[in-house]
DNA sequence: CGGAAGATCCACT
DNA sequence: GTGGATCTTCCGA
């Protein structure tokens, strides 16, 4: 496949698929092909992982219990949205607003799989292959994302995200959250099955997680 | 008003 | 595995 012939086919996804549950649109984003256009250097990535936030009703959601803040306006924003938050003061973190609208309701991209434009990547990164999009703030500084990304509409700015028509996710597995307290254990971690480009392993909160047997920071269950 | 925690990452041991 | 960087928000005193 020549380099482009993936995003050719492809189509701009369309606002309708972010007016679904974000769930539903973390599961779906698998497998999609994301578009940076940012400093004028094309980079293609493939979305290995994401995770949905539910909004107000999600104790791990900045929108819980409706906070709202100079910093997390955008996440109320419509569906199809950027929300690019600060993460422990150093790193970006970017979301695509899901419905239902107001709702607070988003999809963190934790991971990507790159595709084109790795020497930008790497010379952004400083790191191997397999850490330039291993993380939420390791894909956007890859991307050469920041705030200025915040509450632009994603199919009118300069990272956007294509799939073909019939776009079937490829095989994935639902896991805790990752890097959480509150509510941790809901499985709203989507992960692509086999990838090697993931933040992490996936893992399953089976209800047979066995007590005790854990490490003392319980990184690896299972 | 001070301290701690947070949707993280990295160097170092 | 541990701790530091860095900054906004929240909570208790």
């Amino acid at each position: 496949m020549a380099p482009g012939d993936r995003t050719r086919r492809a189509a701009l996804l369309p606002v309708a698929f972010f007016q679904r549950p974000a769930e539903v649109v973390a599961a779906e984003l698998l497998g999609c092909t994301l578009v940076s256009t940012l400093d004028g250097v094309r980079i293609a990535a493939r979305i290995v992982e994401t995770e949905a936030y539910l909004g107000v009703d999600d104790p791990a959601s900045h929108a819980w219990r409706g906070r709202r803040t100079a910093a997390n306006a955008s996440i109320y924003a419509s569906p199809g949205t950027w929300y690019v938050y600060r993460s422990y003061g150093m790193h970006w973190c970017l979301n695509l607003v899901s419905a239902p609208a107001g709702q607070g309701a988003a999809v963190l991209l934790r991971a990507l799989e790159p595709l084109e434009g790795i020497e930008t990547m790497a010379a952004r990164r400083g790191r191997p292959l397999r850490e330039l999009c291993a993380g939420p703030g390791r894909l956007a500084e890859a991307l050469g994302a920041t705030r200025a990304l915040d509450g632009l509409a994603m199919r009118a700015s300069a990272v956007t995200v294509h799939a073909p028509r019939a776009h079937v996710p490829p095989p994935h597995v639902a896991g805790p959250r990752i890097g959480i307290t509150r509510a941790a254990d809901w499985p709203l971690r989507f992960c692509v099955a086999g990838s090697r480009f993931l933040s992490r392993p996936p893992t399953r909160n089976g209800p047979a997680s066995p007590p005790g047997r854990r490490t003392t920071h319980s990184r690896r269950a299972q």
